[in-house]
DNA sequence: ATGAAAGCGCTAACAC
DNA sequence: GTGTTAGCGCTTTCAT
């Protein structure tokens, strides 16, 4: 039964009586399909227009066999990634004309198949996994539709997986050290199995390696909270003296905020004896920070807005892809980092 | 066309082919529809299971003038508490198998108005329209479908709007501040001009009148952020000896951490000397703050969960309801609040 | 340049 | 109990 709260929905066949054509001219005449007198188009849209002609996108879809709808699958959870991230998607989508159907799995597998069997049910066009695990997640596996995997990876090669450079993230963070003058560097990162975390490392040591002059002082793993740039900060205050660091690269805002909190606290000057960059470019961490944070930011919204237009360019027959698209981070300035002498 | 990437899509004919039955069986057999004796049922699902049939949603849809599908569309843009919200929201629909579609019109009537009128293309069942602006927001106007506010209000008092009960919870800020034993309060706020502030406040007045021996001592108002909490601090510590606050309630957990860090850094105890209450309970800015924060939590996911709840009620044919339904908040204690002595 | 007719895959009303 | 028949509202050949 068509559903009515107010008015019976109006059909093309409604548009096509009024206007005085038939049905297939109606469509023809609001798609711009085939060729139509221009003054019978305007008539029809006229017509359209007069009865508030809404065309039932669901008809539409099963006739045409696409539906102009993909689906967004989070693996863990909507989280403070997620957001950019569906922003950018977001922008793709949109001006592609299709709509974002929303699945949060939660972490949960079953939960996931079971949206997964939704979305395909629903004949979405494509795929879009989201997600930021420790380590690659579990492929989909093969689907009659284009999937890509955003920022968490899958770890079936033949995927497309598209994410930060968080290598070239971290090299980034050192050079900006270096080039203000510190030679003496630290990490502080997130938990080591953390696949971010040691590709960051692998990025903050060959950026060392390449500057002369320049040692590794430290590295220390902990979490991904201020709680522990807090306690790094004691560690890195502990250390005889001479044997000092002058620039600390953090796995985080929120422990770059913990660790120039600590240090301001015991009396050390950021950025004047020290200089801190973190990552994530989280702006109510980097803002609110003492100085506020020199960091580095993935650019997610970007990495959203590229990965639905790969899966739009899938879905109009292009090649998808496969592998891992690594997207270059930025580095953005704020108080500190840069000493005052 | 109907599309396809690997292998054509199965359909009920398929399924009732390989069933010895006909398509009409099929349906009945797998929605549990009419009476069908139970060898045929098993047959066909058995079958449908064989070909991995997948059930064309968009089909059933257009036959059954239901879409199960509802649309969520953000006035201002996807912030911090839309992801709460989506949650709850994803929590009730999913129960009722009905998916939701996504639309984030960040703030922009134009985009709005363009998304509103796909949905609508899109016959989806229902909307919930969520957002946080300073006041009421305009509503949609009356649709074929019922619509939900949620946390935003709408300003026709025709429309259902879910949200928290801010004057509520100031009170219950009050009320716990009282029961600590303070006595000379203080109300740190937000901008003037969020609806949210004013409402506090009201409940900051009304529980402060209602407690014998307690009184206002300040109310200060700002902006949503830990620098305003630092410079309330330092306002609050110029006022003369003996007309000291002993107690703050602050508009957001932000708030709140920039006052604590504020009072700590000039030797004033929290909770010692001053007990502090903050509003959001934001997990980040709660736990990470020195003391962690005592703070009021509006409860997000349970007014997503209600509002979508109450939608597909209306959905399935009940009265939606009109008016503001203010959820009640809940005080959530950290160690920010009770003095040790 | 336009109309007629078939069909997308499913459900539902009515036969048998 | 199960099959048959019409649609749901649109697009799209194919005639004209």
């Amino acid at each position: 039964m068509a559903s009515s709260r107010n008015e019976a929905a109006v059909t093309v066949r409604d548009v096509a009586q009024l206007a005085g054509v038939s049905p297939g001219t109606v469509s023809k005449a609001l798609n711009g399909q085939g060729q139509l007198r221009e003054e019978t188009r305007l008539r029809v849209q006229e017509a359209a227009e007069k009865l508030r002609f809404r065309p039932n996108q669901v008809a539409r879809s099963l006739s045409e066999g696409r539906t102009y709808t993909v689906g967004m699958l989070t693996s863990d959870s909507f989280g403070r990634f997620t957001l950019p991230l569906m922003e950018g998607i977001e922008d793709s989508l949109g001006a592609g004309k299709v709509s974002t159907l929303l699945c949060d799995g939660r972490g949960d597998p079953l939960r996931e198949r079971h949206y997964l069997d939704e979305l395909l049910n629903r004949r979405v066009d494509g795929i879009v996994v989201t997600g930021r695990r420790p380590d690659a997640r579990r492929s989909v596996g093969q689907l009659p539709i284009p999937v890509v995997y955003v920022l968490g990876r899958s770890d079936d090669p033949d995927d497309l997986t598209v994410t930060n450079d968080d290598e070239q993230g971290a090299r980034l963070a050192v050079e900006h050290l270096v080039a203000v003058g510190r030679t003496r560097l630290a990490y502080v990162s997130g938990p080591v199995h953390h696949l971010s975390t040691t590709l960051r490392l692998q990025g903050f040591e060959a950026a060392v390696a390449a500057a002369p002059g320049v040692e590794v002082v430290d590295v220390m793993a902990g979490h991904w909270s201020e709680a522990w740039g807090r306690t790094a900060a004691g560690m890195l205050l502990r250390r005889p003296q001479g044997d000092r660091v002058d620039g600390v690269f953090c796995g985080s805002d929120q422990i770059a905020r913990g660790l120039t909190d600590g240090l301001r606290e015991a009396g050390v000057g950021v950025p004047d004896d020290v200089s801190v960059v973190g990552f994530d470019n989280w702006d109510v961490m980097a803002e609110a920070a003492r100085p506020p944070l020199t960091t580095i930011d993935p650019n997610l919204v970007r990495l959203g807005q590229l990965s639905a237009s790969r899966l739009l360019g899938a879905i109009d027959g292009g090649e998808l892809g496969s592998g891992v698209v690594a997207q270059p981070c930025e580095l953005v300035l704020r108080g500190s980092s840069v000493p005052s002498t």
